[in-house]
DNA sequence: CGAAAGCTTGACACCGATCAAGTCAGGTGG
DNA sequence: CCACCTGACTTGATCGGTGTCAAGCTTTCG
C-alpha cells in the first residue's frame, strides 16, 4: 500500500551518476548528447584538466562559483560548514560526477579530494552560453538537481531515524552500489574515506563508526582488508539492516 | 576566514518563498514575470482551485506527478517514507510555495495539509508546454530546486550535528522568518503543527520537543499561547542557540 | 458538559559521545 | 632491512542526552 520506489538507492550522497562527459575529450553520454559537433568542439577547447593531491580543496563554500567541474578520476567529498565552525560531509563524489554547479553566484558547499584526483573544469560563463544555445541542457541540470535533492532527503531520513548500525550498513551498501554503477565487480571495495570522514557524513563519531564496523566484522557481515578496503561478505544482511529490517 | 553565507536561513525546510503566482488569478511576481498576456491567460484558464480539509493528502510519494500545485492558503507538510514504514517530515510549506514539481514522472515525497488549505493546481503537461515556449521558466525552477537543495543540506547538518535544544530553537526561528517573509508581524506565531509533526521534522520524539519547549518557557525564551501559538520573548537567545553558540 | 486529542511530566534505560589508552599500518631514514 | 614515527584505527570505561513507557493534565470541539 505504501507507494515506494525501492529501487532508488537510499542515503545516496554517493554521487549522482550523471554519466556526463562535459567534453573532457570523450563525448560519450548524457549531457553532451544533444550537442552538435561544433558546440562539442567549442566546449572541449574551453575545458581544462587539473590534477589534485589527496585532501586538496577544489573550491570552498562561499567562494564565487566561477567554474564547473567533472571528476574524471579519484574520490571527493562535499562539506558544508556552520557559523560556529561545525561541519558535516554532505556527500561523496566519484568519477563521472559533476561538481560545483549551482545557479547561484557562490558555492553553497565546499569540495575537497580524498585521493589523488583529476578534474576537468569549465568556465561557468561558457556553460551559461551553452545553456542559451541549447536550452535542453538546462533541463538536464534540473534533473540532476532533483535527483540530488531526493538523495539528500533520504539522507535526512537516515540521520533523523536510523541507528548507528543502520547508517553504517546503508553507507556500505550505497558505496558498493555507487562503485558497481561505475563498473566495479567483486565484493571488495575501497573506502578512500577515513573513519572520521565517514562519521562526518553519517552524523556519528569516528569511534562509533569503528565500533560498528568491528561489530559487523564479528558478525560475519564484512571483512576488512587493511584500513581502506571492505569486503561485503553478507550483503543480504547489510541490505536488511540498511532498510530498517533489524535482522542480521 | 570561514566563507559563509549567514544570511541564508538555516534548516529552512519552511518554504522556498518562491514568490510565484502560477497564474492563480493574480499575476503578481516571480514565475509569471516573463510571460506575456496570452500565455498568462492560457495558464489561468488551465488552472483549478481546490479546497482541502486539515490532514488531507494532496499527493502521495510514488504517485504519478500529474499536477503541480501552488499553495495559496494554509499550511502543508512534506513527508518521505521508508520501506519499513518509518517516515519523516522533510519540510513545511506556506502560502506562495510550489508543491509537487519534479522533473521525474513520480512524486518523490508526499504532501498533506496541516490546516484547511487552498491550492491552485495546474496540469503537468501544461507546465511542460509552457517550458517549451518560455525556456527561461526552466531556469526559474532550477533555481528553486537549488535553493531547496541548500535548505535540505542545512537540515542534514542540523540533524547530524545539533542537539535537541538547538534543533528546536532553529525550528522556531525558521518558522518565524518564514512567516515574516509572508508579511507576518509581531512576536506571536501559529505553529499549525503538533509536537509530533515537529518531532518528525526534527528527528526527535514528541516528548523531547515538548520538554524542550517547556525548558525554553522556564528560561523565558518563549511563551506558549494555547497549544498552537508561540511567542518568541527572547529571540536573540534563540538565534544564538540555533547557530550553536550554546548561550541562553 | 463530556470526550477525544494533544500536551506535559516523571522514571528509567540505552545508545552513542567523550575521554583515554593502546595497537596497527605505512612510510621514512638510518 | 630494520627501527622508528606518525596518522589512523581499535577498544575500554564512563557519562549524558534522548528515547521509551506510563500517568496525568489541558485544550479543543462537538
Amino acid at each position: 500500500m505504501t507507494p515506494l520506489d525501492d529501487t532508488r538507492s537510499r542515503m545516496d550522497g554517493l554521487g549522482s551518476e550523471a554519466g556526463i562527459c562535459m567534453a573532457c575529450g570523450s563525448r560519450s553520454v548524457g549531457l553532451c548528447a544533444p550537442l552538435d559537433a561544433t558546440a562539442l568542439g567549442d566546449m572541449a577547447r574551453a575545458t581544462e584538466r587539473i590534477h589534485l593531491a589527496p585532501r586538496e580543496p577544489l573550491f570552498r563554500q562561499g567562494e564565487p562559483a566561477t567554474h564547473v567541474y567533472t571528476l574524471t578520476d579519484g574520490t571527493a567529498r562535499l562539506t558544508r560548514v556552520l557559523a560556529d565552525g561545525r561541519q558535516a560531509a554532505i556527500g561523496f563524489r566519484f568519477p563521472g560526477d559533476i561538481l560545483g554547479f549551482t545557479p547561484g553566484a557562490e558555492h553553497a558547499f565546499g569540495a575537497e579530494t580524498l585521493t589523488e584526483a583529476t578534474v576537468c573544469r569549465l568556465e561557468r560563463k561558457r556553460l551559461d552560453a551553452l545553456f542559451r544555445r541549447h536550452p535542453v541542457l538546462e533541463r538536464r541540470f534540473l534533473e540532476l538537481c532533483a535527483r540530488e535533492l531526493a538523495a539528500t532527503q533520504d539522507h535526512v531520513l537516515a540521520l533523523g531515524r536510523f541507528t548507528a548500525e543502520e547508517r553504517c550498513a546503508a553507507f556500505l551498501i550505497s558505496l558498493a552500489e555507487a562503485q558497481e554503477r561505475r563498473g566495479h565487480t567483486g565484493p571488495v571495495f575501497r573506502l578512500h574515506a577515513t573513519r572520521a570522514d565517514i562519521g562526518e557524513f553519517l552524523g556519528l563519531t569516528l569511534e562509533t563508526v569503528s565500533r560498528t564496523f568491528s561489530a559487523f566484522r564479528k558478525r560475519g557481515l564484512i571483512r576488512l582488508h587493511g584500513q581502506s578496503a571492505v569486503e561485503l561478505t553478507d550483503r543480504e544482511s547489510l541490505v536488511a539492516l540498511a532498510s530498517g529490517e533489524g535482522g542480521a
